[in-house]
DNA sequence: GTCGGAAGGA
DNA sequence: TCCTTCCGAC
């Protein structure tokens, strides 16, 4: 699998040489210092995608969670800002005013202040980066299934075990990690006073299992999971299942509670899949192993999918690709991407689950394969506007000049389906297409390898290239859109011509110049609807002769 | 202290 | 996009 970043090749992101590594990027003014430079390796190594977060690809501009992590992870600003001790993830700010100056020094504001800085990290929580803990002033608490997953994924223990001091709070075996609430924060969640990281730091013999010992996590709360909003129900639908055979959210001592979604329970130990990351600010990568039998979800979008691949969250981007830093598996990654593609589908999940990789994903067996969108544009997305009028539209006719008005706008339709989530986008094409768009786009045309169907209205769609037809029979008619509803019959009718025997074209055309004339809408080329509806050429020849 | 809207900068 | 700045509300 992935090969461990070395330090060598990794940037060692300590405050000081952000000065020269972020700083240059950052284009410092003179005069700008960066935070002190903490002598005698306190640092710790953040791998320069680590300072690409989702939100920002790329970015090189420090962000504030990236400073954050970075005073966490200095000993010497513990005085300053801290982990809260027991809780995973959670950190105090002891120092607001001390923050908010080595924030303003870090970005050239000498004028930043609490209040400022408190504001940049109010703007993480609709980003779910951070959250408050309520009650407890200056807390904040990461969220790591936003920053781990996107950005460490491959954090875990250091190779020997041993847990970078500057580590937050890890959940241990018997405490489960449960994602934090999105705004429901977690009431009840406590420090625990001695807890796993005494006074911060831990000795080079704590390995995660001492840790599960010591910890005793099991009096731990447990807290509601994350992800409430968009991808709540996903989440749930994608999660419950699979966690259903493990006890279900009884397991991890957990509060009943009617809205709440089942725990997440994340492994928090070294198994096969999970490696250690000597790079890691964290000491415990919640990532599951992959394939294992509790591989249980990070991410609802990725309760399916294998987490832990042996690539570097930004391929493109890291400074290791190539330089062995990981290994990029491409069939690896397509094969992920197509998860995250297929997740985000069957969950309903907001592609911003998987913000690194745009669903931009080669098709394999993706229920609704991405790539046809753009092709398919009418097919897939009713028009928004079309169907709005409709509804404030009373009158037939209004509706009927609506219809003519939409249908050419082929173009328009994929801008507008960009506002929609692409699962509702698959749900609206796979069948339920025609009875919402179906005034609009009524009779798609018959798939050109079907029989043709007694279709009037079929004529006008345009055939879809070769490659097109060939690519999913299966599909039928369900994932073939009506083509451009209004043009390009003669096109069509052209390349039918062209896959037509002479003999039947003569007699078609000869047929189609009776017939085309009086059925405006048919266009004269509904009768052909590809090689499988040469059926359909003896019963027009039987027309022409009974006129 | 905390929250979030608004405007604006880079 | 990510803050920075300001500000009113709670």
């Amino acid at each position: 699998m992935g090969r461990i970043l070395s330090p060598e090749k990794s940037l060692r992101l300590t405050p000081l040489s952000l000065c020269s590594t972020v700083g240059r990027r950052e284009k410092m003014k003179a005069g700008c210092s960066i935070v002190d430079k903490p002598e005698g390796g306190g640092g710790y190594h953040f791998p320069e995608w680590a300072y690409k977060t989702e939100s920002s690809p790329g970015s090189r501009q420090i962000q504030l969670w990236h400073f954050i992590l970075e005073l966490l992870q200095k000993e010497e600003f513990r005085h300053v800002i801290a982990w809260q001790q027991g809780e995973y993830g959670e950190f105090v700010i002891k120092d607001p005013d001390e923050v908010a100056r080595l924030w303003g020094r870090r970005k050239c504001k000498p004028q930043m202040n609490y209040d400022k800085l408190s504001r940049a990290l109010r703007y993480y929580y609709n980003k779910r980066i951070l959250h408050k803990t309520k009650g407890k002033r200056f807390t904040y608490k990461f969220n790591f299934n936003k920053l781990v997953m996107p950005n460490y994924p491959f954090i875990n223990i250091r190779p020997n075990g041993v847990v970078p001091q500057s580590a937050p709070p890890v959940p241990t075996a018997s405490s489960r990690f449960h994602f934090p609430p999105l705004d429901a924060h977690s009431p009840t969640e406590d420090s625990q006073p001695g807890g796993r990281f005494p006074g911060g730091s831990l000795g080079p013999g704590s390995t995660p299992e001492a840790l599960a010992g010591d910890g005793g996590g099991g009096d731990r709360k447990p807290e509601l999971p994350e992800l409430l909003e968009d991808s709540s129900s996903d989440w749930r639908r994608g999660g419950v299942d699979l966690l259903a055979p493990h006890g279900g959210p009884g397991g991890g001592g957990s509060v009943a509670h009617p809205k709440r979604k089942p725990d997440i329970v994340l492994p928090l130990f070294p198994r096969p899949g999970m490696f250690p990351d000597p790079h890691s600010p964290f000491a415990v990568s919640p990532l599951p192993g992959r394939g294992g039998v509790l591989n249980v979800p990070i991410s609802p979008a990725l309760s399916l999918t294998p987490t832990l691949f042996s690539y570097s969250p930004s391929p493109g981007l890291s400074p290791f690709t190539g330089s062995s830093c990981f290994s990029f598996n491409p069939e690896e990654m397509k094969h992920y991407l197509h998860s995250q593609a297929c997740s985000v589908f069957n969950y309903h999940l907001s592609p911003r689950t998987f913000p690194r990789y745009p669903l931009v994903v080669p098709p394999l067996q993706c229920q609704v394969p991405l790539e046809e969108q753009p092709q398919f544009p009418i097919k897939l997305q009713p028009p928004p506007a079309g169907r709005k009028n409709r509804e404030r539209l009373e009158s037939a006719e209004e509706a009927a000049q609506l219809r003519v008005k939409v249908e050419p706008a082929g173009d328009r339709e994929p801008e507008e389906a960009k506002g929609k989530d692409g699962a509702e986008r698959r749900e609206e094409g796979s069948g339920a297409e025609e009875g919402k768009g179906g005034p609009v786009f009524a009779r798609p045309a018959a798939p050109s390898w079907l029989p043709a169907p007694a279709q009037p209205g079929s004529s006008s769609s345009e055939e879809p290239p070769p490659e097109q037809q060939q690519q999913h029979p299966g599909e039928s008619g369900v994932e073939k859109p009506p083509r451009d509803p209004c043009g390009e019959a003669g096109a069509q009718e052209k390349r039918e011509d062209a896959l037509m025997p002479p003999k039947l074209r003569l007699k078609r055309r000869w047929n189609g110049d009776r017939q085309a004339e009086p059925p405006e809408e048919n266009g004269g080329s509904g009768l052909w609807n590809g090689p499988n509806a040469a059926a359909a050429v003896p019963k027009a020849v039987a027309t022409a002769s009974d006129t």
